[in-house]
RNA sequence: GCCCCUUUAGCUCAAUGGUUAGAGCAGCGGACUUUUAAUCCGUUGGUUCUGGGUUCGAGUCCCAGAGGGGGCACCA
């Protein structure tokens, strides 16, 4: 690949300029291996030629800066109800990406793109002059263009700049993927993102959507008095959630640390300090597996609020929910998919449905379990519906996995579960009507799990046997058992006031605001295996 | 980690085990002053993911490996 394969007599990409120097057969691109475009020699070198060109007849092809007076948005928002062949006045300096470009004699058309939309470039050689006309031909599709000009319509009505004049902005000296097909190979797709968003709308508008999501939840928690904070992406213990950790090492301290699984410990204890309402919206990491739903890295949202218990946490997921749904995508209505991939429009506007995991459980298997059955029993209902179950479980969580095993798949429109057992719910408060159960909930749509919330856990003596019993549960080898946070504990002693939490996976719910079934939909890198260069 | 699918030109895709692997777009040359994926004429471009093997002959069949996708497992 290093190797030059162009043929020593160059080609025709030398009459662009007769100076010599310019010859691709010598250019900058076999300055080595690692050349820029060293995997398309002819056309990184055809356009990096032209930068050669550029840079001797005085222009620089990479400006420092360029005025812009309109966004193509507002040009279109200002103009565009011109009728058709009219011309203005108005006077115009807009800038962007030249994504098409049709030649037309002594016209050429160019489609240009900002963020906010495209427009039409109208180049007339009458116009812009011999010179500027031979030079606007020299751009090349991906290039970034600054143009002066005024606003018009064409015959055929579309709004177009006529330009005066132009300036190059940044020379592409890789193509642009398909015009018309854009990038559609995954791989590529998400290792070079810069290509998805440039051609592909459909990538552009899922972090849209993502980005007002989470514009749209900070809003709602601001109103209600909510404080947003950071806190600490590097543990000592991973604790909060149940999940494999990242291990790193801090070298001047010497010692091994973690990138945090959750946020809960660090946030409750500032409701311990009296924060009373606080939220963090940040990036959390487990070493688990990578599929449609999961990436190692992800994006979590944790508030906690003083006095509250569990309900009001499920009338805040519902708000937060539904709001930024029509923050978002103007609507409440959301499409999921059901059993056998069937679509189904959702009104989240709708009162979500609200079940206790035992009850589910029951439905699915037409025997009523509890959390005070001998185990024994429970294992008995597990073999019967193929359930696998470890020697260390109890009665707590052989009813969860035969709630997942049976009935979490079939939650498409929004429910909310509750009533977790404690044994798998350490940081949730005991349910004032069954010592067995939790103050606890999970919420489900399309047969995912996108929120997690409870009456918080803040009696320091119970706090304590239940991360023991943790702590024993992980030596008993489950990997994803928490250890004894002494300090959550020491804080638990100050005195935490009762307190409803809350959270909720940010991806998942960008995941079904945008209509995607995979998490790399709506995560600008998601993890990959390296690439070999 | 296991199973299935997939990988061909810069991009999107073709190609019964049988000439020299094709097409559209992009690129290059030419025509065109109101185009809309402009159009028309001509044209360059290949480690068929990598490495082995079977065969007179492999993009195609077999084995191994790599990347990606989907499913299972784990989890949110």
């Amino acid at each position: 690949m290093s190797d030059d394969p162009r043929t020593p007599d160059g080609d025709p990409v030398t009459d662009l300029a007769t100076d010599p120097a310019t010859d691709p057969a010598t250019g900058p691109a076999t300055d080595g291996p690692e050349a820029l475009g060293a995997d398309l020699p002819a056309e990184a070198g055809r356009r990096l030629a032209k930068v050669a060109a550029l840079r001797d007849q005085g222009v620089e092809p990479y400006p420092y800066r360029f005025d812009r007076s309109h966004t193509l948005a507002e040009i279109r928002a200002g103009h565009g109800d011109l009728e058709p062949g009219t011309e203005t006045d108005v006077r115009v300096q807009v800038a962007g990406r030249v994504m098409l470009f049709r030649e037309q004699g002594k016209l050429v058309f160019a489609t240009v793109r900002d963020r906010g939309g495209d427009i039409q470039l109208f180049v007339s050689k009458g116009q812009i002059g011999d010179e500027g006309f031979a030079a606007f031909r020299e751009i090349d599709l991906g290039d970034w263009v600054g143009v002066d000009g005024t606003v018009m319509t064409t015959r055929k009505g579309e709004l177009s700049i006529k330009v005066d004049s132009f300036v190059l902005l940044s020379k592409a000296v890789r193509p642009m993927p398909d015009k018309w097909h854009g990038l559609t190979d995954t791989d590529t797709r998400f290792r070079q993102r810069y290509a998805d968003l440039i051609v592909n709308e459909e990538a552009r508008r899922h972090f849209e959507i993502r980005h007002a999501m989470i514009a749209s939840f900070r809003r709602t928690l601001h109103d209600r008095g909510f404080i947003e904070v950071e806190t600490p992406v590097l543990h000592v213990e991973a604790g909060g959630a149940h999940a494999r950790p990242f291990i790193t090492h801090h070298n001047t301290l010497d010692m091994r640390m973690y990138l945090r699984i959750a946020l809960e410990l660090h946030l409750k204890r500032l409701i311990v300090g009296g924060m009373e309402r606080v939220f963090e919206i940040g990036r959390i990491f487990r070493n688990e597996g990578i599929s449609p739903r999961h990436n190692p890295e992800f994006t979590m949202m944790e508030l906690y609020q003083a006095f509250a218990d569990y309900t009001e946490m499920i009338e805040i997921t519902e708000t937060l929910i539904t709001d930024a749904a029509v923050d978002a995508t103007g609507t409440s209505v959301v499409t999921v998919l059901g059993p056998g991939d069937a679509s189904l429009e959702v009104d989240l506007a709708q009162p979500w449905r609200q079940v206790r995991m035992i009850d589910m459980v029951e439905e699915a298997t037409g025997v009523a379990v509890h959390p005070s059955q001998p185990v024994g029993e429970l294992r008995a209902l597990a073999k019967r519906f193929d359930v696998p179950v470890l020697d260390r479980w109890g009665s707590g969580k052989i009813i969860e996995e035969l709630f997942e095993a049976t009935a979490e798949h079939t939650l498409v429109a929004p429910t909310f579960v509750t009533g977790h057992p404690v044994e798998i719910s350490p940081l949730a408060r005991v349910d004032r009507h069954d010592p067995h159960l939790t103050e606890r909930f999970e919420l489900f749509v399309g047969g995912r799990e996108l929120a997690n919330g409870y009456s918080e856990l803040n009696d320091p003596v119970e706090q304590r046997l239940r991360f023991e019993d943790e702590q024993a549960g992980k030596e008993a080898g489950n990997a994803e058992g928490m250890g004894v946070d002494h300090d959550y504990l020491r804080a638990l002693e100050y005195g935490m006031p009762p307190t409803g939490g809350l959270g909720i996976g940010m991806d998942r719910v960008a995941m079904l605001l945008a209509g995607t079934t995979s998490i790399k939909e709506v995560i600008l890198f998601p993890t990959l295996r390296p690439e070999v260069f």
